[in-house]
DNA sequence: CCCTGATTCGC
DNA sequence: GCGAATCAGG
Protein backbone atom coordinates (compact mmCIF):
# COMPACT_ATOMS: atom_id res chain seq x y z
CA UNK A 1 0.00 0.00 0.00
CA UNK A 2 2.18 2.51 -1.41
CA UNK A 3 0.87 6.07 -1.45
CA UNK A 4 -2.49 5.63 -2.18
CA UNK A 5 -5.21 5.53 0.18
CA UNK A 6 -7.89 2.29 -0.61
CA UNK A 7 -10.98 3.15 1.12
CA UNK A 8 -13.20 0.40 0.25
CA UNK A 9 -11.15 -2.19 -1.89
CA UNK A 10 -12.46 -5.64 -2.62
CA UNK A 11 -9.83 -7.31 -0.01
CA UNK A 12 -11.45 -4.46 2.66
CA UNK A 13 -15.14 -5.38 2.01
CA UNK A 14 -14.11 -8.79 2.22
CA UNK A 15 -12.88 -8.63 5.62
CA UNK A 16 -15.60 -6.35 6.48
CA UNK A 17 -18.11 -9.32 5.58
CA UNK A 18 -16.23 -11.57 6.84
CA UNK A 19 -16.36 -10.15 10.27
CA UNK A 20 -19.23 -9.43 10.19
CA UNK A 21 -20.91 -13.05 9.29
CA UNK A 22 -17.85 -13.89 11.82
CA UNK A 23 -20.36 -12.18 14.72
CA UNK A 24 -17.93 -9.74 15.52
CA UNK A 25 -18.81 -6.34 16.55
CA UNK A 26 -18.39 -3.01 14.50
CA UNK A 27 -15.54 -1.47 16.28
CA UNK A 28 -14.10 -5.07 15.96
CA UNK A 29 -14.03 -4.93 12.64
CA UNK A 30 -13.14 -1.33 12.54
CA UNK A 31 -10.28 -1.60 14.73
CA UNK A 32 -9.04 -4.86 12.80
CA UNK A 33 -9.14 -3.09 9.15
CA UNK A 34 -8.09 0.21 10.51
CA UNK A 35 -10.66 2.29 10.06
CA UNK A 36 -13.51 3.95 11.68
CA UNK A 37 -16.30 2.34 13.25
CA UNK A 38 -18.96 4.91 11.51
CA UNK A 39 -16.83 3.90 8.07
CA UNK A 40 -17.78 0.62 8.63
CA UNK A 41 -21.42 0.77 9.52
CA UNK A 42 -21.83 3.03 7.09
CA UNK A 43 -19.65 1.02 4.66
CA UNK A 44 -22.50 -1.76 5.56
CA UNK A 45 -25.09 -0.09 5.40
CA UNK A 46 -24.37 0.99 1.60
CA UNK A 47 -23.97 -2.80 1.15
CA UNK A 48 -27.25 -3.53 2.92
CA UNK A 49 -25.94 -5.75 4.79
CA UNK A 50 -27.03 -4.33 8.47
CA UNK A 51 -28.30 -7.40 10.21
CA UNK A 52 -31.16 -6.12 12.45
CA UNK A 53 -33.47 -2.79 11.53
CA UNK A 54 -33.38 -2.64 8.16
CA UNK A 55 -36.75 -1.33 8.27
CA UNK A 56 -37.03 2.83 8.40
CA UNK A 57 -39.67 2.99 10.96
CA UNK A 58 -37.40 5.89 12.44
CA UNK A 59 -39.97 8.57 13.25
CA UNK A 60 -38.29 10.87 15.12
CA UNK A 61 -35.26 11.99 13.16
CA UNK A 62 -36.23 15.62 13.39
CA UNK A 63 -32.61 17.34 14.46
CA UNK A 64 -34.45 21.04 15.40
CA UNK A 65 -34.92 22.22 18.90
CA UNK A 66 -38.17 19.69 18.66
CA UNK A 67 -36.04 17.58 20.80
CA UNK A 68 -37.80 15.61 24.04
CA UNK A 69 -35.99 15.13 26.77
CA UNK A 70 -36.25 11.70 28.51
CA UNK A 71 -36.18 10.90 31.96
CA UNK A 72 -32.51 9.39 32.72
CA UNK A 73 -33.59 5.85 34.51
CA UNK A 74 -31.61 4.61 37.27
CA UNK A 75 -29.47 2.75 35.22
CA UNK A 76 -26.86 4.94 36.14
CA UNK A 77 -26.03 3.51 39.03
CA UNK A 78 -24.76 0.50 36.87
CA UNK A 79 -22.63 2.76 34.59
CA UNK A 80 -21.16 4.16 37.65
CA UNK A 81 -20.37 1.01 39.20
CA UNK A 82 -18.76 0.64 35.97
CA UNK A 83 -16.18 3.31 35.79
CA UNK A 84 -15.96 3.03 39.59
CA UNK A 85 -14.43 -0.33 39.38
CA UNK A 86 -12.22 0.30 36.41
CA UNK A 87 -8.46 0.96 38.31
CA UNK A 88 -5.82 0.80 35.31
CA UNK A 89 -5.69 -1.06 32.01
CA UNK A 90 -2.36 -1.73 31.74
CA UNK A 91 -3.47 -2.70 27.63
CA UNK A 92 0.03 -2.07 26.31
CA UNK A 93 -0.68 -1.23 22.51
CA UNK A 94 1.54 -3.85 21.21
CA UNK A 95 1.76 -5.10 17.42
CA UNK A 96 -0.74 -8.08 16.19
CA UNK A 97 1.74 -10.76 14.18
CA UNK A 98 -0.72 -12.42 11.33
CA UNK A 99 2.08 -15.09 11.31
CA UNK A 100 1.52 -16.75 14.18
CA UNK A 101 -2.01 -17.73 13.13
CA UNK A 102 -3.07 -21.58 15.09
CA UNK A 103 -5.65 -23.96 15.40
CA UNK A 104 -7.79 -24.23 18.08
CA UNK A 105 -5.66 -27.37 18.78
CA UNK A 106 -2.13 -25.19 19.23
CA UNK A 107 -4.12 -22.99 21.13
CA UNK A 108 -2.04 -22.48 24.59
CA UNK A 109 -2.32 -20.68 28.05
CA UNK A 110 0.12 -18.15 26.42
CA UNK A 111 -1.28 -17.99 23.61
CA UNK A 112 -3.17 -15.29 22.14
CA UNK A 113 -6.91 -16.88 21.11
CA UNK A 114 -7.83 -13.91 19.18
CA UNK A 115 -10.70 -15.80 16.46
CA UNK A 116 -9.78 -15.30 13.00
CA UNK A 117 -12.15 -15.93 10.36
CA UNK A 118 -15.40 -17.18 10.68
CA UNK A 119 -15.68 -20.06 13.13
CA UNK A 120 -16.06 -23.50 11.42
CA UNK A 121 -14.51 -22.56 8.55
CA UNK A 122 -11.73 -24.31 7.46
CA UNK A 123 -9.04 -21.27 7.42
CA UNK A 124 -10.39 -20.62 10.70
CA UNK A 125 -7.58 -19.83 13.41
CA UNK A 126 -6.49 -17.73 16.29
CA UNK A 127 -4.27 -15.17 16.65
CA UNK A 128 -1.34 -17.75 18.21
CA UNK A 129 0.57 -14.53 19.74
CA UNK A 130 2.28 -14.41 22.96
CA UNK A 131 0.12 -13.47 25.70
CA UNK A 132 0.63 -12.33 28.73
CA UNK A 133 0.02 -15.03 31.57
CA UNK A 134 -3.77 -14.55 32.61
CA UNK A 135 -4.85 -12.87 29.62
CA UNK A 136 -7.00 -14.61 27.01
CA UNK A 137 -5.59 -12.10 24.06
CA UNK A 138 -2.41 -10.73 23.57
CA UNK A 139 -1.40 -6.67 23.68
CA UNK A 140 -2.22 -5.91 20.02
CA UNK A 141 -5.56 -7.76 20.35
CA UNK A 142 -6.29 -7.02 24.22
CA UNK A 143 -6.76 -3.32 23.04
CA UNK A 144 -9.16 -4.38 21.02
CA UNK A 145 -11.00 -6.92 23.21
CA UNK A 146 -11.14 -4.98 25.89
CA UNK A 147 -12.04 -1.46 27.00
CA UNK A 148 -10.08 0.75 24.70
CA UNK A 149 -8.92 4.14 25.48
CA UNK A 150 -11.17 7.02 26.39
CA UNK A 151 -12.12 7.90 23.61
CA UNK A 152 -12.50 11.60 22.70
CA UNK A 153 -15.78 12.58 22.26
CA UNK A 154 -16.57 15.66 20.09
CA UNK A 155 -19.63 17.67 21.32
CA UNK A 156 -20.83 20.32 19.44
CA UNK A 157 -23.08 22.81 20.78
C1' DC B 1 -21.50 7.46 32.26
C1' DC B 2 -20.24 3.98 28.41
C1' DC B 3 -20.98 1.08 24.23
C1' DT B 4 -22.97 -0.57 19.87
C1' DG B 5 -25.96 -0.26 15.94
C1' DA B 6 -28.26 2.37 12.29
C1' DT B 7 -29.58 6.49 9.88
C1' DT B 8 -28.79 11.17 8.41
C1' DC B 9 -26.22 14.64 6.35
C1' DG B 10 -22.11 17.20 4.49
C1' DC B 11 -18.26 16.67 1.45
C1' DG C 1 -19.68 6.74 -2.14
C1' DC C 2 -17.38 7.83 2.03
C1' DG C 3 -17.27 9.18 6.70
C1' DA C 4 -18.35 12.20 10.72
C1' DA C 5 -22.20 13.49 13.23
C1' DT C 6 -26.42 12.24 15.17
C1' DC C 7 -30.03 9.50 16.99
C1' DA C 8 -31.82 5.48 19.44
C1' DG C 9 -31.46 1.48 22.38
C1' DG C 10 -28.95 -1.49 25.75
Amino acid sequence: MPVLSPTWTDERIELLKRHFEAGLSCREIAADIGVSRNAVIGKLSRLNLTRGRTNDDRKVQDRGPARAQRAVPRLQYEMLATIYGDTDAPVATGPIDDANRCSLLELAENRCRWPISTPGAEDFCFCGNSAPDGQPYCAGHSRLAYRPNARARVMRG
